[in-house]
DNA sequence: CACTTGACCTGTCCGC
DNA sequence: TGCGGACAGGTCAAGT
């Protein structure tokens, strides 16, 4: 669920939260979301201080003094949520986090800084991780490597997605839209709510989109991106920013979880089917199958 | 090789 | 009320 937007809006907040601070601790109960941490936590991450905060995707890097890095994937449920040093609620506001007392049972690993501030990773469903790693290895990573381009890059337009797509030529363009090796960060809702906007059947195969959807598909991912990121991102479960506050994205959604309501543009009752084993969501009448 | 399916997990919801 | 099963959907591994 995490997908561009509402990673890129957690990396906002932590730019705000967390530069500058120094970890003090770590503690983890989970292994397998924080795979590589027995090795190095102890030389490369207590008393490195936080640099900079990165997006690779739907992935947060946090650069540290100590040329190592952390990358996280929160992949499905996991939250990045930081609480101030004077209460477990954090910043003194309790009423705007959707988080109560932290940690809970889905809090995977404690990050404390030297201020005694906490980082906490939560993931109920433990399919997200966090890994440690040294800064100058990150582009070796083979997720990075395979990774596509980044969709809000000026340099991001319809030559470059109909370059990435011919590979994927007999897919489905819904198919292609979730491969992060075709184009980086968009997930299910931003692909049905993109393929809306360009008024393209999800199930279209991709050999059979002329130039002009392309662009118009290119316009819409952006344009939903960006719409998305001034709105604080989604809240379709369990979606926090970094303070522990949901996104509002959804108020806007024109497809996404409207099955059974009139489509804004024409009226026709939106349905929901399943395309590339997702649950996808479409107006019959906008977005006909070619 | 391209593409689809299953696994990884937990919580929620639905029908019986 | 309890219980089994479907479903949610990001990514990788395994299968077709």
């Amino acid at each position: 669920m995490p997908e561009l937007p509402e990673v890129e809006v957690i990396r906002l907040g932590l730019n705000e939260l967390i530069i500058g601070k120094k970890f003090s601790d770590v503690e983890f109960d989970w292994v397998k979301s924080f795979p590589n941490a027995k090795n190095d936590i102890k030389l490369f991450l207590l008393n490195a201080k936080v640099i900079n905060i990165q997006r690779k995707g739907k992935s947060i890097i946090i650069n540290l003094s100590s040329n190592y890095s952390l990358v996280i994937h929160l992949r499905m449920t996991g939250q990045l949520i930081y609480r101030g040093e004077d209460a477990q609620f954090g910043g003194g506001h309790p009423s705007e986090s959707l988080v109560g007392n932290l940690p809970d049972k889905s809090t995977r690993v404690i990050f404390t800084f030297s201020d005694k501030s906490k980082l906490f990773f939560n993931d109920q469903r433990k399919f997200g991780w966090v890994k440690l790693v040294p800064t100058s290895l990150i582009e070796e990573i083979s997720f990075y490597k395979k990774l596509g381009p980044e969709p809000l890059l000026k340099s991001f337009d319809a030559v470059v997605l109909h370059e990435r797509l011919l590979r994927k030529a007999n897919t489905s363009i819904k198919a292609a839209l979730l491969d992060q090796t075709v184009l980086a960060g968009v997930g299910n809702i931003y692909a049905d709510e993109s393929l809306w906007t360009a008024k393209i059947h999800p199930a279209t195969q991709v050999k059979k989109l002329n130039i002009e959807e392309t662009t118009k598909l290119t316009r819409a991912i952006k344009a939903v991106l960006k719409l998305s990121i001034k709105n604080g991102g989604s809240t379709d479960r369990n979606y926090v920013n970094a303070r522990g506050q949901r996104g509002n994205y959804l108020v806007f959604a024109n497809v996404f979880r409207l099955n059974g309501k009139p489509c804004k543009r024409c009226g026709t009752i939106i349905i929901k089917i399943r395309v590339a084993g997702r649950g996808t969501h479409l107006c019959p009448s906008c977005q006909k199958i070619k």
